[in-house]
RNA sequence: GGGUCUGUAGCUCAGCUGGUUAGAGCGCUCGCCUGAUAAGCGGGAGGUCCCUGGUUCGAGUCCAGGCAGGCCCA
């Protein structure tokens, strides 16, 4: 930094100037705009109008009709810089008016009358802004005694939002105030000490600290008769942000960086910077950088890194340090600048030699701006220029950096214009910006208020990695975010568990059938539909993912890994799941393992920059010797385009559409799951088709035999002739009825062909009735055997009949699936092998004995007794469809068998 | 006062270049399913898409003007 400040130096862009500073009294140190900017809040402070009496017209346009009883009517908000008041502003241009009332007359701006004046009054007369200027004034305090103070001037910062439309001016304490000093060679009188308190300059309230001053003022102007009117005014005031102090605005001496000088190039620089939002490019920082001031850099702390100027106490000439190496070669006491610790109070020690008139020079007593450090980042964090010269080379600028909003005109800016005045480019190539972390009720969190959460709490309950993903995942990184209440358990319960169980199902089956990924290895023969798919899948949200993160898009790249991880855990896991209970290790079974591993490698990847240490938890139980020791040093995944079958994806989606019809439909017909049904008839356009295996998926998760897709369903409805009573009503009148019930007796097709010709005579109760074409209409209607229901193109018919065959099957798979239950109360492993022991009544004999086998396979039974014998580990007894079963079981010993 | 963002179900939020009947998750409720899952599936209740105008065959979406809130600045 010492390298940076003084290249500035040396270029003529570090100078000492006078300011009117926003000043912490109780830090005693200036702070610059962006300290202040943090420490805006609405306070409410008295507003004062004061009566300012006209003493001479002589230099004026304006002349006093109403001798010592006319005045100038002042207004300012704070009323404890009256003191140092040494002049009054108006607005040439504008129009002022002279009012009396009570026998005294007032001047202010026309257009501010009814908001100063209360009540009726009498308008003298009008006159300009400039024809006041130049009148000669009694000030509130006249303290003291010079020529040029008390008058009248034009200013152009006079506005008419507020007050009186004559502003009170003190330039010890106003930037407006200061320059109009300046320009108008106003006397600058400082009545304030730099702990802001009153010096004996105003001996009214010597001491006191201004803002407790203001009372004893307002007291003192109402007593006098100088006070016109006092209001609360409420506007927003900046505060210390370190220390909550008011500020003042206070005359200090302090060093700048002029970067004013290069406005423009930062400008230029700014454009090139992708924002994201590209509002606070283009708007928040686009508008400070518009209206740009010299950076105050000093600080008259004692903490922060020293200023490196030196300035000869004798001749003033100063000099800025670059290096340790040009400290020593300067240094009076050589060996101390070799070693010295640079910073205060040490390198205070160190004194110079004038190269002009050789006697010593002393270091400024300042710090610099913190900003100023963190703002260096991009050379200081190398060492740049003294080491790392490729590693500095190599990385600037860097592709990305990251912070909250608030560092619009803190750390972006200032790395923006070091970075700009050293390097003449901008420091990083793109920003994401994010919002503010907001408490439980939307309240920014702040120290001061006492309303932060702690992020460890969080980290502590549900984990690091669930309050990243909640806050990648939630919404756009810039919007501000609530924080506590249950949103991280929601990321941690929806995304991560399901993760991790996920990898939970591989794990516990991949250790029982002792798979091995580098024996075990997928040969592309083997793959089935959904492993295919599983991969189409895979590919697909890798690019999703990729194309992303390169948009900085990560809230998109966070629903595409979590649709994604929904796929493989609720559609290919869940309908693999056969695959893996199987006996053995099949060609079938190692394309199943082999794909999951996979996948879940991949994954790992995938996710590593969001959920660093689950993905690592994941990678480090899959990886072998042969693979790269942490998913960190991984190479993000790369995706080939025409590995994606979208034909593939078309067909699992529509199956999935149908299963969830499918469940609708049973669910319509009170019919369950464990049920099996003969078929679901489908249709869903033109295009719509699924290959066999695709449709087995959907046979086995809606427990239907067939699944037919069909592009037209009409065929499966019936047409039921319906009376027209609308017709049929005026004509036959009371024989409309039976007429009615004859319609609704006959089929479609025999009416149609009864009433082909138009019409025909029918014989009912003994008389003769015309029916006519018109009398009948056709509805549709679905046999009752059918549910249908449907969403947008997709249209399911649930056939629901069920026939012995198709009871007998249920049952079977009732009662397997009752003893998976006790299976699981007694506490049995999943890969247990049991006794199975059962006592039937007459009714369900025969299904029990006609399924035994099956049954035994289905819940890994050795062994079926037909009689409970002995000890069992669990017994119970249940009703299946009115038949009353008792089953027992117990673990299978190898020595039984 | 200026800049900027936001306003959609009880809560948290999606809704792309305007296009059927506005969605998801959580929560509530009823049912189903479960040999990985604190899970999953299906049904239901729940909406003046902040307001008012305008453009358009058509507006949650575009335009104008308000209102409310957040942040930043004066």
């Amino acid at each position: 930094m010492w390298w940076e400040l003084a290249k500035m130096y040396n270029d003529g862009l570090l100078y000492k100037g006078h300011k009117i500073l926003p000043y912490c009294p109780r830090c005693g140190t200036g702070l610059s705009s962006h300290e202040v900017a943090q420490g805006y809040r609405a306070v409410k402070d008295p507003s004062v109008s004061v009566r300012m009496r006209i003493v001479s017209d002589e230099d004026a346009q304006y002349k006093v009709e109403l001798s010592g009883a006319t005045s100038l009517l002042a207004w300012t908000t704070t009323p404890w810089t009256l003191p140092a008041n040494v002049g009054l502003a108006v607005a040439e241009g504008a129009t002022y008016i002279e009012i009396e009332r009570n026998d005294e007359r007032i001047i202010l701006a026309k257009e501010l009358l009814e908001r100063v004046i209360d009540g009726d009054c009498l308008i003298v007369r009008e006159f300009s802004g400039a024809d006041l200027v130049g009148l000669s004034y009694e000030p509130p305090y006249r303290l003291i005694d010079d020529e040029r103070a008390y008058r009248v001037h034009a200013a152009s910062f006079v506005n008419m939002e507020d007050g009186t439309g004559i502003v009170h001016t003190a330039p010890a304490f106003g930037e407006d105030d200061y320059q109009l000093g300046l320009e108008k060679d106003l006397p600058f009188f400082q009545p304030v000490d730099l702990s802001g308190r009153f010096t004996e300059a105003f001996p009214m309230c010597e001491g006191m600290f201004v803002k407790q001053a203001d009372d004893r003022i307002i007291d003192d102007l109402k007593e006098r008769g100088v006070l016109y009117r006092l209001a609360p005014y409420e506007h927003d005031y900046p505060f210390c942000w370190r220390c909550d102090t008011p500020l003042l605005y206070y005359a200090l001496d302090s060093w700048f960086v002029k970067t004013t000088a290069v406005k423009d190039q930062m400008i230029a620089n700014n454009a090139s910077i992708n924002w994201y939002p590209s509002h606070v490019g283009t708007g928040r920082l686009g508008d400070f950088l518009a209206n740009l001031k010299d950076w105050a850099l000093s600080r008259d702390r004692y903490w922060g890194t020293p200023l490196n100027l030196w300035v000869c106490d004798e001749c003033g000439e100063t000099i800025a340090i670059g290096s340790r190496e040009e400290l020593v070669e300067h240094a009076i006491d050589k060996e101390l600048a070799k070693r010295v610790e640079l910073h205060r109070p040490y390198i205070d020690k160190v004194d110079l030699k004038c190269s002009k008139c050789g006697k010593a020079m002393h270091r400024v007593t300042n710090v610099i701006d913190a900003w100023f450090d963190s703002g260096s980042m991009h050379t200081a964090q190398w060492h740049y220029p003294f080491d790392n010269i490729e590693e500095f080379e190599e990385s600037f600028p860097a592709d990305f950096i990251c912070e909250a909003m608030d560092q619009t005109r803190g750390w972006f800016y200032t790395l923006l214009a070091t970075s700009t005045i050293i390097h003449g480019q901008a420091p990083y190539r793109n920003c994401v910006v994010t919002g503010l972390g907001l408490d439980e009720d939307g309240v920014k969190m702040s120290k001061s208020k006492g309303n932060v959460i702690d992020p460890w709490d969080m980290i502590d309950v549900y984990g690091a990695d669930a309050l990243r993903w909640y806050l990648y995942s939630s919404s756009a990184p810039w919007k501000s975010k609530r924080l506590g209440g249950d949103v991280v358990k929601d990321a941690l319960y929806k995304f991560l568990d399901t993760l991790r169980n996920t990898y939970d199902f591989f794990a516990l089956y991949a250790s029982i059938d002792d798979f091995d990924p580098r024996r075990d290895v997928l040969v592309e023969g083997d793959l089935t539909a959904l492993d295919r798919w599983i991969f189409s899948r895979l590919t697909k949200v890798t690019k999703e993912a990729t194309n992303a993160l390169d948009g900085y898009d990560v809230v998109s790249a966070t629903a595409a890994l979590d649709a994604f991880l929904d796929d493989l855990s609720n559609w290919y896991v869940r309908s693999s799941r056969r695959r893996f209970w199987r006996g053995g290790m099949g060609r079938d079974k190692v394309a199943a393992y082999a794909t999951l591993y996979r996948v879940l490698m991949e994954l790992s990847k995938l996710l590593a920059p969001f959920v660093p240490f689950v993905s690592e938890g994941i990678y480090q139980r899959l990886r072998t010797e042969d693979d790269v020791e942490s998913v960190h040093l991984c190479r993000y995944p790369e995706f080939d385009a025409d590995a994606m079958d979208t034909d593939l994806e078309g067909q699992m989606a529509l199956a999935r559409k149908i299963v969830s019809l499918g469940h609708q439909a049973r669910n319509q017909a009170q019919v369950r799951v464990r049920q099996p049904l003969s078929r679901v008839i489908v249709s869903a356009g033109e295009d719509a088709h699924l290959d066999a295996e695709v449709v087995t998926l959907i046979d086995t998760e809606l427990n239907v035999e067939k699944v037919e897709l069909t592009a037209d369903l009409s065929s499966y409805f019936g047409e039921v002739p319906t009376p027209n009573f609308r017709t049929l009503g005026p004509r036959l009148g009371p024989q409309a009825n039976a007429a009615a019930e004859w319609i609704k007796a006959q089929s479609a097709e025999s009416i149609r062909e009864a009433l082909a010709g138009g019409a025909a005579a029918v014989e009912i109760s003994g008389r003769t009735i015309e029916i006519k074409a018109d009398d009948v209409t056709f509805e549709a209607q679905l046999p009752k055997q059918f549910v249908l229901v449907e969403e947008g193109e997709t249209r399911l018919l649930l056939d629901t009949r069920i026939d012995d065959r198709l009871r007998e099957m249920g049952w079977v798979r009732e009662i397997a699936h009752r003893i998976q239950v006790m299976r699981k109360d007694a506490g049995f492993d999943v890969t247990d092998r049991i006794v199975l022991s059962y006592e039937v009544g007459e009714s369900g004999a025969g299904v029990m004995k006609r399924n035994r086998d099956e049954i035994a396979s289905e819940v890994l039974a050795t062994a079926v007794e037909d009689k409970i014998k002995g000890e069992q580990e669990i017994v119970q007894e249940f009703d299946v469809d009115g038949a009353i079963l008792k089953v027992g079981l117990r673990r299978f010993d190898t020595k039984e068998g």
